[in-house]
DNA sequence: AAGTTGAACAACCGCCCGCCT
DNA sequence: CAGGCGGGCGGTTGTTCAACT
């Protein structure tokens, strides 16, 4: 039995929305909230598909949305959590307050994406088109760790816009007060969780790869526990446990967050008893809420730990406040934000891009980068509105 | 001025997932 | 547990409009 489709689409209007048509679902909604949008429609009088009102409502009529050109800073985060998240753009529009998932999707596709490609950006990887040709094993490898981490943050990342998600269905109910006195941004749970003001606290298992391997750089062992994360990783949602047996090939590693909700301004939160959850489909990646604690299991091959050739430089306790500190952001961002579109990094001019095109100088751009997003991450939330 | 091309963006479509019964 | 429903997500298409020939 095939799925029944959203509405009888016998009859009903497609195509641009008209003004008349605007003023009818915002009048609806203002005084009902939007209830079921399978039954809005008819309610609202209109001759639309439920879902298409939905659309109109969460993309164009909501009154918490900024429209307009995005910010050199939006620009700067789209980028950059897109080389972390990928096209998981309702991700990504939890970080970018007032952006709808659409509109940052659709001016990453028509603006973002082919900046990138003009600059000898790969979009997708977010890596210099000619790295392509060097990837030789060590990188590879490195690269594919980088990405396992990203991955990771991912599927986080995805949960907590889950969570914000859940907590604006179960607002809904606020939605009849929008008529009054219209505020420009509705205090909803999603500004609430979002927000400006309540930045969630993300990437804190970046933080933790990054004390991880500052520590190892130094020549200890990571077998054992990070402790003090409460001084290492300060963070008010959760207290972590790292837990690493052994460090080699074959062994395998555990990342323990384990947290209470006490004071949880941001960042994953259990809501309203147990919730479970998982990450990507990536079935080596695992995490569960449990019981009142954040308890996010990472278990993942060794390999994904085994990244002892960056461990030198991913030191997250530089003290640099820098978001472009690296030779490969400043690169990367410096001609993107002056708009150039025309320099390419093949051609660049940087300090250690010399012309011979070793693969090393690729390699460190490529620490670099990640090592700046993570900087930029971190650092985002005293300096950042967007986190 | 008319036709063509391409950029920008709104809207649609199909799939998927969580919740509820 | 299975199936239906509501809703969200990402990809794609359609439309509009400005720039160019």
């Amino acid at each position: 039995m095939g799925r029944t489709p959203c509405c009888d689409k016998v009859g009903l209007k497609k195509g641009p929305w008209t003004p008349e048509e605007d003023q009818k679902l915002l009048a609806y909604i203002e005084e009902h909230g939007h209830g079921s949008w399978r039954a809005l429609p008819s309610k609202a009088g209109l001759q639309r598909c439920g879902k298409s009102c939905r659309l109109r409502w969460t993309n164009y009529l909501r009154p918490d949305i900024k429209r307009g050109k995005f910010s050199l800073q939006e620009e700067q985060t789209i980028i950059q959590l897109h080389a972390l998240l990928g096209n998981r753009w309702s991700a990504i529009a939890t970080h970018l307050p007032k952006r709808t998932d659409n509109e940052i999707k659709n001016y990453w596709n028509t603006h973002l994406k082919k900046r990138l490609d003009k600059m000898g950006i790969d979009p997708v990887t977010h890596k210099p088109k000619n790295e392509a040709l060097l990837s030789s094993d060590g990188q590879s490898k490195n690269t594919a760790n980088l990405s396992h981490m990203a991955q990771w943050e991912s599927a986080r990342l995805e949960a907590e816009a889950r969570l914000v998600r859940q907590s604006k269905l179960r607002s809904s109910s606020f939605y009849p007060q929008l008529g009054s006195p219209a505020p420009e941004f509705p205090t909803t749970p999603l500004n609430k969780s979002v927000g400006p003001t309540t930045p969630p606290r993300c990437l804190d298992i970046l933080k933790v790869w990054t004390g991880v391997w500052t520590k190892k750089s130094d020549g200890g062992s990571v077998t054992g526990s990070v402790a003090g994360l409460g001084e290492d990783l300060e963070s008010p949602t959760s207290t972590l446990s790292f837990s690493a047996t052994g460090i080699g090939e074959n062994s395998t590693a555990y990342i323990e967050f384990v947290g209470n909700s006490s004071g949880c301004e941001g960042g994953i939160r259990k809501e309203d008893g147990e919730e479970n959850w998982k990450g990507l489909g990536n079935s080596s990646h695992s995490a569960e809420f449990k019981d009142g604690v954040e308890n996010s299991v990472f278990n993942s091959g060794l390999h994904d730990m085994a990244m002892s050739s960056v461990a030198g430089t991913w030191n997250s306790e530089t003290g640099s406040e820098n978001v472009y500190g690296g030779n490969f952001m400043k690169r990367f961002t410096d001609p993107f934000l002056n708009n150039s579109g025309e320099q390419s990094f093949s051609e660049g001019g940087g300090e250690s891009d010399s012309g011979d095109g070793s693969g090393s100088d690729c390699y460190e751009d490529n620490k670099n980068y990640w090592n700046n997003i993570l900087e930029m991450v971190n650092s985002s939330p005293s300096h950042s509105p967007m986190f």
